[in-house]
DNA sequence: TATGAATGAGTATTCATTCAT
DNA sequence: TATGAATGAATACTCATTCAT
């Protein structure tokens, strides 16, 4: 065993564990976001994730300090999936009034789509993580993220011709219908009114897209 | 002390007792709220109700039969409360769309400015998605009371010209965006946007009403 | 209201009294008898009488000390009842031998015909009554009365020519094969055997009686 | 520590750690058996039972996944003692009316001498009447527990010539009989009658081999 | 890394009993 | 006598977290 014939072995062998690392939270966030669908935020144990994950529940604290700490990783990790699925929807769309729209859509679509996202930003809006799990660390990335998702909006807004204050009125209106729909949708609520959600936020985003160009 | 007021002595002791009871059930409403305030819906514990509103544990079970019972009496109370305030507001108001406002702006003054009410209903929407205690039984009459606040907006409409059906989109649009601004402004996220609530509620209005008249 | 024309007012108001007392005492005695009945041992708590017989769980306190004495009054009112049954069943009945197999009959009819009374006397020997409910005070008179109720067994099985102490032996055993068989058919474990219970008793009863004439 | 010490090594630290948790569920049963002797049925409580085996109760659990199994381990290794001792009383008995009786003593004598199996035999039967967390699932094995260890009565009356029905009715009347007199025994009520049982019990199964042979 | 035992605080609810009224 | 409020201890069971191995 000698230095020579390994290149960087040292180097190598912290990668790979690295990766392995890397992998196995990946192997437990999965398995969370599993119970997290299957059983709800109560359901959501510990112990439960870790089964599922096929550990036990002690295993989990060599790849996360706490539980908060997972709902923490699981709420990033969909954030970035949120910014991704805006980002393929408005890839190759020139027109900003149309831009706008596929940006609101992407994101009304992303969460309505998939509950358990839903959920698990209502979680974190709600203050469901704990100081402990939501510092201000942590907080700020998320608040970007989320902002990002929708930047778009603005962008496409300024380029139809809104100044930089209304233009960020019309991101922030955007967002609360969005939210207020999926949160009505979510429920089952939005029966209550004999409506469904999505031609709700097309009519919305049809009056912005009007005011802006007229 | 005279034979008048003697006239009566079983009534009026049971009145007394009825309204030392009644007493003793807001005492504990009231420490309810406290503790759903302070330590949000999963550090509501019976216990930590009990012990703000001084109580063991168990003697709450004299006075509501269940933890479920005293968030549907506090959930029912909230929502009387609100339609009481619309009511308010709305009293006198003629013009359909001074009536329409009126309402949308109650309904949102009503949250915006009692976080724990909104926190309340935010509860009542989470225990739709899984009625843990939240018994359709239950869950019928608040929607009820949910709606029927918020019914004069729909009123409005029609006295418009809007048809039935437009003007329940109308009602569902105004309720999503109230409780999108709302979430934003109660998680503190509207700060990313550089706005405030109020505003971007009255623009929505203006627009909705607008559109009605023009 | 002169002393006149009243005889014995103090006594007379003192034993209605005392009658009413009894007959209140009887109605939460059958109240518990039959939520004994209905819920078995565990499900009768003193409150689920209380509610049985239209009190209050507090009101049961005039009228006995403890909960475990309303189990002690109604154990003795059953034995008393059972050394009725036994009474009745040898009126008249002359021969040794028949007195004998009608005393042993009774006993073990009135328990399997009666499974609560059956149950009420396990609690008894099980020891279910605490130490507070079942003084050697309580304890003794209940042991005569078991004794009594098959006392006259041990006098037929004298009249048959047996020695005393061989007659206490039948007695026993009589006794103790009762409560075998009815334990057996009361837990429904005498189909494991295949077996009905008063062919059995039959059987020991002409073996027991077979004996003593032959 | 030789290089064979070494071989297996893992298959030794398994072996102990099974060895170790056999031992400490032993422990637990012991103690919960100690705390069903001293305060019988109802006060043998999971938290009794912990603090007595020196844990917490949470604890327990990892050890049993609920207070019903631990009775149901106590009632199965109870009767599997139960067959033990029978099988070691008739082993090499042949004749027929000696392995009946020795089996019938064996049985009276397992239980006359050790209360705390009687106890908990109890506890099945009054188990059988409300099942309460006693399940079909267990019941029917320990019930087969209790028919085979006395299965050799009706083999022995069977080779003694009696026709498979009446062989189970003895099997049934010997059952019975020794269960009634054990249940006097226990409960010092024995005393009453004067007699002491275990010669009861010889008494009556000199009657049984008596006509089996007559 | 991973296990599995252990803790200690926590959950809602029920209970027999007491006591002011 | 009776009520109804109150207590304090009890119930089985779950939880996130720690730690020796």
């Amino acid at each position: 065993l000698t230095a020579k014939g390994l290149e960087m072995p040292e180097t190598a062998r912290a990668n790979r564990r690295q990766a392995v690392d890397e992998l196995k939270r990946t192997l437990i966030l999965e398995a969370a976001r599993r119970v997290f669908e299957m059983h709800g935020l109560e359901g959501a144990s510990l112990r439960a994730i870790a089964k599922e994950a096929g550990y036990t529940a002690g295993a989990i604290y060599f790849h996360f300090p706490s539980k908060e700490a997972i709902y923490a990783a699981l709420l990033t990790e969909s954030l970035d999936r949120l910014c991704a699925a805006v980002a393929a929807a408005i890839a190759g769309v020139g027109n900003p009034a149309d831009r706008l729209r596929a940006t609101a859509l992407a994101f009304f679509r992303f969460y309505a789509g998939q509950p358990h996202h839903l959920a698990l930003g209502f979680y974190l809006f709600q203050g469901g993580i704990k100081p402990r799990g939501l510092t201000p660390d942590l907080n700020q990335p998320l608040n970007a993220k989320l902002v990002a998702s929708l930047a778009p909006i603005a962008t496409a807004a300024a380029a139809m011709g809104a100044a930089p204050e209304p233009a960020r009125a019309i991101l922030a209106g955007v967002f609360a219908h969005a939210v207020g729909l999926l949160l009505l949708q979510h429920t089952g609520r939005i029966r209550l009114f004999g409506c469904t959600a999505e031609p709700l936020m097309q009519d919305y985003l049809d009056g912005v897209i009007a005011r802006l160009q007229g």
